[in-house]
RNA sequence: AGAGAGGUGGCCGAGUGGUCGAAGGCGCACGCCUGGAAAGUGUGUAUACGCCAAAAGCGUAUCGAGGGUUCGAAUCCCUUCCUCUCUGCCA
C-alpha cells in the first residue's frame, strides 16, 4: 500500500510511474487526493468538536465538585448539539477514512526506474544466462514421463486422495524432494538467513499485511469454520512475524528462511503447460525473506539474486534471469527478477524462483517501522525470494539429468539423497 | 470442549466514573557527582492522525478489539479475541 502523504507530496512523479502499469493513473490519483483532502479537513473538524466537548465536560466536573450543580446542567444541555455534531463528523471521517482506504488497496506499488515497460512476459527482460543444455539421448522424456516410469511421483494417487494437483512423491522421489528442502535450508542458512518454521493457516490480518488480501482471496484455500487461509506462500507468515513492529535501526537487516508447503487454488489448465509439475494446487517452497533499512534494499535484493544463481550454478541447471515488465510485475512489487530453468525435454522455459523488492509497500500494511538515525520513525523495506520452489526444479532435474541408465543426482546433493542415480 | 481468573506504557505494577496518557518501580537516554566506575542524584523517556512552510507548540484518538450507558469511561454494561489455572480430549 502506498503511503498518502508521499503521494501527496510528489503527485506528479507518483502519477508518471503509476503510469507504466496502470491505466487512467491522472484520475485515480486525483480522487485518491480529493478523498484525502476531505478525510483532513474532517478530521479536523472533528477534533475540534471533540476538544470543545472536552472542555465542556471538565467545567462540568469541577461544578458539580464545588456543589454549583444549576451551572452544572446548564452546561449540560449545551452539550447535545455537541455530541450530535460529533456522531455526523465521526461518520463522515470513518466513511471518506474507509473510502480511502479501498481505493489504496486497489493502486499497486510504484514500479522500480529499471523496469521496462511492458503488457505482459514476452516484454520481459532477459538480463542473465547461464549453464549449458544438455544433449538428451533420443528417448528422452519429459518428467510425468519419467516419474511414471520410475514410479517416484504418482498423480493419480494424489488425485484419489485430495484432487487433481495433490501428487504423491514415493520412494526415491520422496527422498529427492527431502534432499532438496535441507540442501536449500542450508544454503540459506549459511548466507546468514535465519530459519524459522511457521504456521501453514493464517488469519485475514497476516493475508492483508502482505497484500493477498483484499481482493486475492480466491487464490487462497480458506478454511471457513475457523477463518484461516492456507498459506499460498511461506511470504505470508514470515513477513507477518514483523507485523506492527518498531524495530532499532541497529537491528536491521533481518533475514529469515523457512520452509513450508504452499496452497494455491489458481484454476487454468491449458495442456502441457499444467501437466506434471509444472502447476499444483499443493508444492513445497523454500523462502528468504530480508528486513532492510531502505537505503541498502537494493544492494539487498542484488545479493538475493546472487545467492540463488549460486544455487542454480551448483545444481548445474541451464538457467536464464529476467527483469520483470511492468505488467508482469507482481501487485506489490516494485522490482522483480524472476529466475528460470531451462527443461530440455519440454523445450520450454520453468519459473523457479521470483525474487522481489517490495520497498515500503508490504512495510505500510504491516506497520513494520524502524527509529532512525535521527529517531525519527519510518518504515522498513521487505524483500523476499524463493530459494527455491521444488516442484519445477525436481521437474528440471529429472529432465535434464536424464540418461539412458536412468537420473543421474546432481552432485551436490548426493550427501543429502543417499544414493546416485534414480533407476 | 466445560469451570474459574485475567489482559494497563519497553518490562513489572497501581488505579473501580472527572484533576488519568495514566502513580510507583525497573530498564533506557542525557546531565551532576567521581581520578574512573559502581552507588547516589536530577531531567527526560509511547504510538497514530490532524493543524502549522517547518521546528516549537497545540488538538484528537489509543489502558486486548468492537459497540453501548454518561456532560464525562482504564474504571459500569454487552459482544468478541487472546492468555493462564483446573477438568475433559488428544499427536
Amino acid at each position: 500500500m502506498l503511503q498518502v502523504a508521499f503521494i501527496r507530496e510528489n503527485k506528479a512523479e507518483v502519477v508518471e510511474r503509476l503510469s507504466k502499469r496502470i491505466d487512467h493513473a491522472g484520475n485515480t490519483v486525483e480522487q485518491l487526493l480529493a478523498l484525502d483532502l476531505s478525510r483532513r479537513t474532517t478530521q479536523t473538524q472533528l477534533d475540534a468538536t471533540a476538544a470543545e466537548l472536552n472542555t465542556l465536560s471538565k467545567e462540568i466536573g469541577q461544578f458539580f465538585k464545588s456543589g454549583q450543580v444549576e451551572k452544572a446542567n446548564l452546561l449540560k444541555q449545551k452539550t447535545a448539539d455537541l455530541k450530535d455534531q460529533k456522531v455526523k463528523l465521526t461518520e463522515s471521517l470513518n466513511a471518506t477514512a474507509d473510502e480511502l482506504q479501498q481505493l489504496l488497496y486497489q493502486i499497486p506499488n510504484l514500479p522500480h526506474a529499471s523496469v521496462p515497460e511492458g503488457n505482459s512476459e514476452d516484454d520481459n527482460l532477459e538480463v542473465f544466462r547461464n549453464g549449458s543444455v544438455p544433449e538428451l539421448h533420443k528417448n528422452a522424456q519429459p518428467h510425468w514421463e519419467l516419474a511414471k516410469k520410475y514410479d517416484i511421483i504418482d498423480f493419480e494417487l494424489g488425485n484419489k486422495i485430495a484432487g487433481a494437483g495433490f501428487p504423491v512423491y514415493k520412494g526415491k522421489g520422496a527422498r529427492l524432494q527431502r534432499a532438496l528442502i535441507n540442501y536449500f535450508l542450508d544454503k540459506n542458512t549459511a548466507a546468514g538467513y535465519n530459519e524459522v518454521q511457521v504456521p501453514h493457516l493464517v488469519n485475514e490480518a497476516s493475508g492483508l499485511g502482505t497484500g493477498q488480501l483484499p481482493d486475492k482471496e480466491g487464490q487462497m484455500y480458506y478454511v471457513s469454520a475457523d477463518d484461516l487461509y492456507l498459506i499460498p506462500t511461506g511470504e505470508v507468515p514470515a513477513t507477518n512475524i514483523f507485523r506492527d513492529q518498531l524495530l532499532q535501526e541497529n537491528e536491521l537487516p533481518k533475514q529469515l528462511t523457512t520452509y513450508t508447503p504452499c496452497f494455491r487454488r489458481e484454476a487454468g489448465s491449458y495442456g502441457a503447460h499444467v501437466r506434471g509439475l509444472n502447476r499444483l494446487h499443493q508444492f513445497d517452497k523454500v523462502e528468504i525473506l530480508r528486513v532492510e533499512h531502505p537505503k541498502n534494499s537494493y544492494n539487498a535484493l542484488d545479493a538475493m539474486v546472487e545467492h540463488v544463481k549460486g544455487i542454480l550454478e551448483e545444481l548445474k541447471l541451464p538457467y536464464r534471469i529476467l527483469r520483470l515488465c511492468s505488467g508482469d510485475l507482481g501487485f506489490t512489487s516494485a522490482l522483480t527478477y524472476d529466475f528460470e530453468v531451462f527443461s530440455t525435454a519440454q523445450d520450454r522455459w520453468l519459473e523457479i524462483s521470483s525474487v522481489s523488492n517490495f520497498e515500503t509497500f508490504q512495510a505500510n500494511r504491516l506497520k513494520l517501522r524502524f527509529k532512525n538515525a535521527e529517531g525519527k520513525t519510518q518504515l522498513a523495506h521487505t524483500l523476499n525470494g524463493s530459494a527455491l520452489a521444488l516442484p519445477r526444479v525436481l521437474a528440471g532435474i529429472l529432465e535434464n539429468y536424464q540418461t539412458e541408465l536412468g537420473i543421474e543426482i546432481p552432485e551436490v546433493l548426493r550427501p543429502y539423497t543417499g544414493f546416485d542415480r534414480i533407476d
